[in-house]
DNA sequence: AACGTATGAATGAAGG
DNA sequence: CCTTCATTCATACGTT
């Protein structure tokens, strides 16, 4: 299910403020701590959780390349020959950039971070391993099987039968598939 | 260039069902031969194939495990009161959660292995409720950190952050600019 | 009211 | 497994 049911996050004129100066200043995809840090420091503006902060990077982030990609496409359709020394066709992975520094401040810790994409801490807790055999690669499993859709081969000892007249096959309280009003790549075809 | 161009696969309403009653039933890292199972009996509800059905495991697990993960790791942030030397790190890795077996009757196999594989870290479903107002389901990295190792401060080298500790985790009962109804007004204007 | 735009949220797909 | 990217959905707002 898509998008928070009601009240959805918006950020207040401080807010959003902080948020692109820290963008400007070449804060990219904070990792966990940088959005804590931040989000603690935002959440003096008020209500904010740490999941729009992330959303808020992620986004800005995405369309800010595609505007650029557009632009550029748009370009690359009309001239592609006269270009000025300084050509807006900056590297789509542009972590290094001279910030402004205007956080330092506060958020040293999170451009400094930001900048030299320090250490991405892990987990404190020791994760499990796997139980017995299991490969110390992850092999994609599904290369293993890679024979088309599998859509034609049936299962060689059972067959797909259908445990599923249970479900109502009809969703009642979902509306959220994938069946959209405007441009939907997939069509959910109930077949 | 990562993803498919245009066709992205979606899950049908049916095919989304099945798949969370299999999560739900503690199947979580399919292999390929049940990948395989899954998918022939998918793609009687619609086109997919076996990388749908990996993928899928692999997102909701993950997406699942860091919801998991931050509730606890609120909770263990918050009342820090009982742990003695003794836990310093909470069982986070709960057990077995009995499995439903729905899927007996043709995933056996897959049930099966799923058992197997079930009992690193799971609370069952409990309820997916959110409250309206705390929490919300997110999906990405940041509550990585949970063990006040990192939020405190990880200090690089000296770090002028000051009074902003872990956030607050309650309303600092200003004014939400934000919210005054349900369909609040952001006032991006500012901008 | 219909329509286009901006943006929070969610998720499929990869990369590593 | 973890992190990131691209796309998409849903909705609020402004415009015509």
């Amino acid at each position: 299910m898509p998008q928070t049911p009601s009240t959805r996050w918006c950020p207040t004129p401080e807010q959003l403020m902080i948020l692109e100066e820290m963008y400007r200043s070449g804060v990219r995809t904070p990792n966990a701590s940088q959005i804590q840090q931040i989000t603690a420091h935002l959440s003096l503006y008020g209500r904010i959780e740490g999941k729009n902060v992330f959303y808020w990077f992620q986004n800005h982030k995405a369309r800010e390349r595609q505007k650029l990609r557009r632009r550029l496409g748009r370009q690359h359709q009309l001239l592609h020959q006269s270009e000025g020394p300084s050509s807006p066709t900056p590297p789509l992975h542009n972590q290094t950039q001279p910030p402004n520094l205007l956080y330092q401040g506060c958020f040293q810790e999170v451009i400094t971070q930001g900048m030299n994409l320090v250490g991405k801490l892990e987990v404190g807790e020791g994760q499990e391993e796997e139980p017995a055999a299991s490969d110390a690669v992850y092999t994609q499993p599904w290369m293993t099987m890679m024979d088309g859709s599998a859509a034609t081969g049936p299962p060689p000892c059972c067959r797909p039968l259908k445990t599923l007249d249970l479900f109502p096959t009809k969703s009642t309280g979902m509306k959220d598939e994938c069946s959209s009003s405007k441009s939907s790549s997939c069509s959910t075809s109930t077949n």
